[in-house]
DNA sequence: CTCAGATATACTGTATACAGTTTAGGAAAT
DNA sequence: ATTTCCTAAACTGTATACAGTATATCTGAG
């Protein structure tokens, strides 16, 4: 029985979150750059996509400044929208930004894991190891780092992380392309570095949760470089 | 005598910058936040807001999302927007947060100087220690920040730094009428500190840069928790 | 065939309009 | 006097409208 009385309000209750046509447009638009539906450099128009979606220029709207904030857009000096284009030196950046923001979450998460968390950790390290279906590795791959990120409890950590998140997906889902378009194995990659830090993590040895994970996103840099990231699918 | 000619593009002329409405908008509301003009916790009305500034919403609600990144106003989940207050724990994420940014932003400023930034760096921490009037010093305290992101030239972590810069210049207008209104001087804070992570930089001594400009945020961290910030003014 | 100029189309920034929902206020009832 | 219920005002999310500017198309001259 729910109690009605306001004024002492029910645990475990949270407000209904509302959806927006924004959020919503945002997360299709989101979704079709990462899958490269939508091209690198492909110029986005506002009425054009509105009247794709069936909705009015303004959550459009809304959604692009969405999108430019994950870095995946940009706008002119005229307003014009476009698709993003990664150089080699956009993806140095990307992955020396995430070593700074990630060896931090590492280390908060270290020190701030519970109970429930680190088994969230485990049971994603695990599923990850035993997974094979390449989207599937992406999803628990990106996963896996937005868990550390919770963890870390670190409200404005978090907020940097979203600028690049989007971006990290980019990368490995444009790695993925490529290296399918190039009968390379997914599977035989360096990115089974997890398992290191979640031993460090799970043993709240901040130090060393932050080096295994500078190590890891050093290595996910040096696999970019050498499949030429940045030189476009 | 400038060449029409657009296909040999004159060297130092840039594409007109556009100023939009929303721009001025957010910049309106974020000095009179900065300035307490705008309490915390106060909530901001689009109508309302708009009828002040004689614009229409759509300006000004683009603003508003501006500020949310900006992290000094908030949505609640019926989109409701009111100024952000800051917790002590708020404070603690600004100061560990711009210790992690500004660690990575002083020792790429360190490795990627030049003799323009050296100079404008050099005659901002020239005129911040012969500065008296509060306002000018808060001015040239954030520039100074400011320079040494421009000078690590990496564009995303400038992205991130723009996500808690607001809140730190918040927090420095805060800390001055916290020590306005009880007769302490400002002058004789911690925060002379600049010299050091200049002459690091200036030695193009990256990692002592980063400890320099570590250990200078740490001491106005302790300034803000010693003058109990969070607890608001 | 190439290029310049003119006209038409498209796009962004901003304003206004509207629908559904929330907040506030006041009347009625206890 | 307090509480409940109802009505009115206000606010957000979305749609539509409009003005000014940029882009694209087409025509005609060389």
């Amino acid at each position: 029985m729910i109690s009605l009385d306001t004024s002492t309000p029910q645990q475990g209750l949270q407000p209904v979150r509302r959806f927006t046509l924004a959020e919503e447009v945002a997360d299709q638009v989101r979704r079709a750059i990462i899958s490269g539906q939508i091209a690198e450099g492909s110029a986005i128009s506002e009425p054009k996509l509105a009247a794709q979606l069936a909705v009015s220029r303004v959550p459009v709207r809304e959604a692009l400044v969405e999108l430019e904030h994950d870095g995946v857009v940009e706008f002119d000096h005229r307003g014009r929208c476009q698709v993003r284009q990664f150089s080699a030196d956009d993806v140095r950046e990307i992955v020396t930004l995430r070593q700074t923001l990630e060896v931090m979450s590492a280390r908060l998460a270290a020190e701030n894991l519970t109970a429930e968390t680190a088994a969230a950790l485990q049971e994603n390290v695990h599923a990850f190891e035993q997974e094979t279906d390449v989207t599937n590795i992406s999803r628990l791959d990106v996963a896996f780092h937005d868990l550390i990120m919770q963890t870390a409890g670190h409200g404005r950590l978090l907020t940097c992380w979203r600028t690049v998140r989007t971006q990290f997906e980019l990368l490995l889902a444009k790695a993925h392309r490529w290296q399918k378009a190039h009968d390379i194995p997914v599977t035989d990659h360096a990115l089974r570095g997890h398992r290191p830090i979640l031993n460090a993590i799970l043993d709240r040895d901040a130090e060393k949760a932050g080096q295994a994970m500078r190590q890891h996103i050093a290595d996910w840099g040096e696999l970019n470089y050498k499949l030429g990231m940045g030189k476009d699918v």
